[in-house]
DNA sequence: TTGAAAGCGCTAACAA
DNA sequence: TTGTTAGCGCTTTCAA
């Protein structure tokens, strides 16, 4: 059966094709009685709109894109349903897009979308800043885990979230941390690692730095080896994966956590709480944080282009105290 | 500044827009030195077709849908990895929308997408047989996870995944073992438990069953307190998730797995692996199995309409054998 | 508030 | 192998 158009209802209904158009599109433009009467007869035949049709005229698609940079690290996930969520709510379908962590596979990603897409939420993007930039002068674009001036992002507040974890270790009794760094092209992590530094001269505790690792449970042994070497109490891990293989490593040395030394990650992923011992990490509204990235892109998008002012978001973040953090061992320094 | 078109890059070259339509389409429809020259064309003036105007004429979005039950279950993400790898293989985009488990947003959201792909890939539907039928009647779709004679699926063999579980219970000692069921709409759910069934009879080992269970770590809960009453000395959970939170209160009512009984789980999600005692489950090829999926919709999508004979696919599993499954306790039922 | 009509950019039948 | 041309279904001026 062939699909009912815009025609056969304007027939059925006995208007103008652009009538039928204005009932289904702008609201105020058609009186209420012809839009019940419309509305009626496109329901009798089934009718539904062709959104082909209605972007190649229009250039509105309603659709969006998100691109993450790693479909595969559950640290996405929440964010990814968030932002889901909110784009259903709206009544915009969203295509997701993997980047596989590679800058060239994301830029060509986004090149391929454009025309199919009315904008992007970036989450982590590798991008560089120029190449960012160069995107959101033709397209509309709101980034997720990423500042840059002059454009929108959704970010959780690294400064404060960093404040609390060293909060926290002072409060136990630690000096001095390592800090086992991520991948060099991730903004979060040279976000988390500044912070670290700015808040460490505050608090009054040295910090250190061994790195940069991949973020996997896999790179945590060479992490904990590293992180070993510094001889502190305390590890901060750029993410959860990370700290969970830094614990492994650490558990098959015999380095007890925490009572040898603390482990901290960032993301509170849900394997954060299941493993042995449970992990103390910085969490926080990652499904509000893909939410909010989306509004923004709406927002962006209904707005008149151009007359947008870029904001950043800063959402707080959420210490989650769990049993691979505790009390600084007399002895102090561990050093192996 | 404006898009070029077909016009643009037909004018250029010195040629008609029917022949840059099928220099970009159908390869063998026009001389390679043509070709070349409204390639080169189209390059210079940078023009990249619009989907949407091909889409209107053709039908072909060259897009698919991909609807999960849940979004939030890490057990799908390697099921969409593998199918959004593969569509972007083919240069088909893919739209990911969420069922939240409810057969009534499943069902929405797959009518308000028909206009904008070319068909979908139902992963863990919830939808009854009757609907799904009634939706393969007018559109292409592969089941992932999902079996109904008549249409083309994807699923990973319960019948030989299911008999390495009782073999590996049976060659532990264990004369008797309980099911924690899933969501009483779960295909899988049923496999599983008509699996574990029909083996267990050639196996000579007696099962039992308690629930259903909504499948969270949160659930686990009663689910371990009801297997215990059952009083077997092995526990197999719906899946990863509902078995974690087994342990978790087998652990609080001090019962020590496996010492006492043991915990198995499906799906061999990502915390299978990091949980104390990691976790005895049945995996497989989770991102193979997507990519197949999006794979024979593919294959649906370029045959003539009709022709195709649909393919129940079963793909091997694997069990991962971890900690948490051991020797059968000698004093045989543990009663509390 | 409504209608008439001109495209949006592309594909595909048909013709050459 | 290539060109001509008629739409695909909708939105959007412009006019009434």
């Amino acid at each position: 059966m062939k699909q009912s158009t815009i025609y056969d209802v304007a027939e059925r209904a006995g208007v103008a094709t652009s009538t039928v158009s204005r009932a289904f599109g702008v609201p105020g433009r058609v009186s209420e009685r012809t839009r019940q009467r419309i509305l009626a007869a496109a329901k009798e035949i089934g009718y539904v709109p062709n959104p082909h049709a209605s972007a190649l005229q229009s250039g509105r698609k309603r659709t969006i894109a998100m691109v993450v940079a790693d479909i595969t690290n559950p640290h996405f996930f929440e964010l990814i349903r968030g932002a889901e969520q909110r784009a259903k709510a709206a009544g915009h379908t969203m295509v997701l897009v993997n980047a596989e962590e590679s800058p060239r596979i994301e830029i060509e990603q986004v090149r391929g979308l454009v025309r199919q897409v009315d904008g992007f939420v970036l989450a982590s993007s590798r991008l560089s800043d120029q190449d960012l930039l160069g995107l959101a002068a033709d397209h509309e674009i709101v980034l997720l885990s990423r500042e840059l001036p002059g454009l929108t992002s959704v970010t959780l507040d690294m400064g404060s979230g960093c404040r609390q974890i060293l909060e926290h270790l002072v409060s136990l009794g630690h000096t001095e941390l390592t800090y086992c760094a991520g991948p060099t092209n991730s903004w979060m992590g040279a976000a988390r690692w500044s912070a670290l530094r700015a808040g460490a001269e505050e608090q009054g505790i040295r910090v250190h730095r061994v790195g940069p690792y991949t973020p996997t449970v896999a790179s945590g042994g060479a992490a904990a080896d590293a992180a070993l070497r510094a001889g502190t109490t305390a590890l901060v891990a750029h993410n959860d994966l990370l700290a969970i293989g830094v614990m492994r490593r650490l558990a098959a040395r015999g380095v007890r956590v925490p009572d040898d030394v603390s482990v901290l990650g960032f993301d509170d992923m849900f394997a954060a709480d299941v493993v042995t011992p449970a992990l103390t990490t910085l969490g926080g509204p990652f499904a509000g944080a893909g939410r909010l990235a989306v509004e923004l892109l709406l927002g962006k998008l209904s707005a008149d282009r151009g007359a947008d002012n870029p904001e950043q978001t800063r959402l707080p973040t959420e210490l989650m105290l769990r049993q691979s953090s505790g009390v600084a061992p007399v002895g102090g320094r561990l050093n192996r």
